[in-house]
DNA sequence: CCGTTATAGTTACATATGAAACCATTTGCA
DNA sequence: TGCAAATGGTTTCATATGTAACTATAACGG
């Protein structure tokens, strides 16, 4: 979803010009800077290099972005339930469904159900799931390597904590 | 073969060990830990705050993400084109496209005829618009506020610093 | 036990979104 | 000029996503 970037075309401050004086003066306004705007420079960071990584295997491997979260999660968590799986991707659970679905109906992931409660499906990737995990996993790595690039080692250190102490807390 | 589950007591580590052995021990697969992913923890707390501002302004005046940041490029940038705004907001021009649509009808945006141009319209918030951004600019800047809270002044300064970074260029 | 309430998942419906096709106008240039 | 290519915007179509309703099973209270 990130919009395609044009060379930027200088012109614009002419039309800037022309239209600009009469409202955006005005004190009383105070219009906010969308681009030092925080909330919005996180949305436009986070949605640039999900879809950098997404563009990776999206196509190659016919596989969502919420399918492969779904997946990253089994390889770490064998034998999950749906609803574990919700809880460690932050995503809803019809979500977690219709991921789960795919990947199930696409022999990516195993669906049991659970002894001793038939409410539960037990999760496992399968062999090919991962097959497939195994090559994207490195991609993402790679991915996530060039973001940092553009840090320094100070710089790295302290998005770390700060993120860190920004994410939400858990929901048990 | 996935074990069984018991009480699943989310958040604990004992799922993890009691399911962990066999593949994921496997060295050569080394699973991502999404928890500590950056992508995906740009991508939770990027929607997290998002949604949180827009719990805000979205029942209450019936203005969508996408809505919101058109007014705000036009409160600051006055007569834009609908290229324009989608450059300054990161949106595609279909999105944008859409918004506008929304904006006009609910006679928050007038929308001209570019006078040696009659491909491209010129753009502005109506007074009711200006209502509007006058009622949410505020609430946004408080969602920011409380956001930045959870860090201390030195966290909060490398983070600006860091974004800042990590944007993608921009046009002007 | 039995009925109520809670939980795991799925389905249905309505809305949002992106890609590509599509007009209308403008620009480039032979 | 004249006409192909480019540009601003909108529409179409297929997909994605969220909310609420729904099914099945399990847990709880009397």
């Amino acid at each position: 979803m990130p919009a395609k970037r044009q060379p930027a075309r200088p012109s614009d401050e002419r039309v800037l010009l022309k239209h600009a004086p009469p409202k955006q003066a005005s004190p009383e306004h105070a219009p906010l800077e969308l681009e030092h705007f925080l909330p919005y420079q996180l949305s436009i960071v986070s949605n640039t290099v999900s879809q950098a990584i997404a563009d990776d295997y999206q196509r190659r491997f016919d596989l969502g972005v919420t399918e492969w979260r779904v997946m990253a999660v089994l390889a770490r968590f064998d034998g999950l339930s749906a609803r574990e799986v919700a809880e460690r991707t932050a995503m809803d659970k019809v979500a977690v469904s219709r991921a789960l679905a795919r990947l199930v109906e696409a022999g990516r992931v195993s669906r049991a159900t659970h002894d001793g409660d038939k409410r539960r499906s037990v999760l496992s990737l399968s062999e090919a799931g991962w097959a497939i995990h195994d090559q994207v996993a490195p991609m993402a790595r790679q991915r996530e390597r060039e973001l940092l690039a553009k840090l320094d080692g100070e710089e790295q250190a302290w998005l770390e904590r700060i993120l860190d102490k920004l994410m939400p807390p858990e929901s048990p």
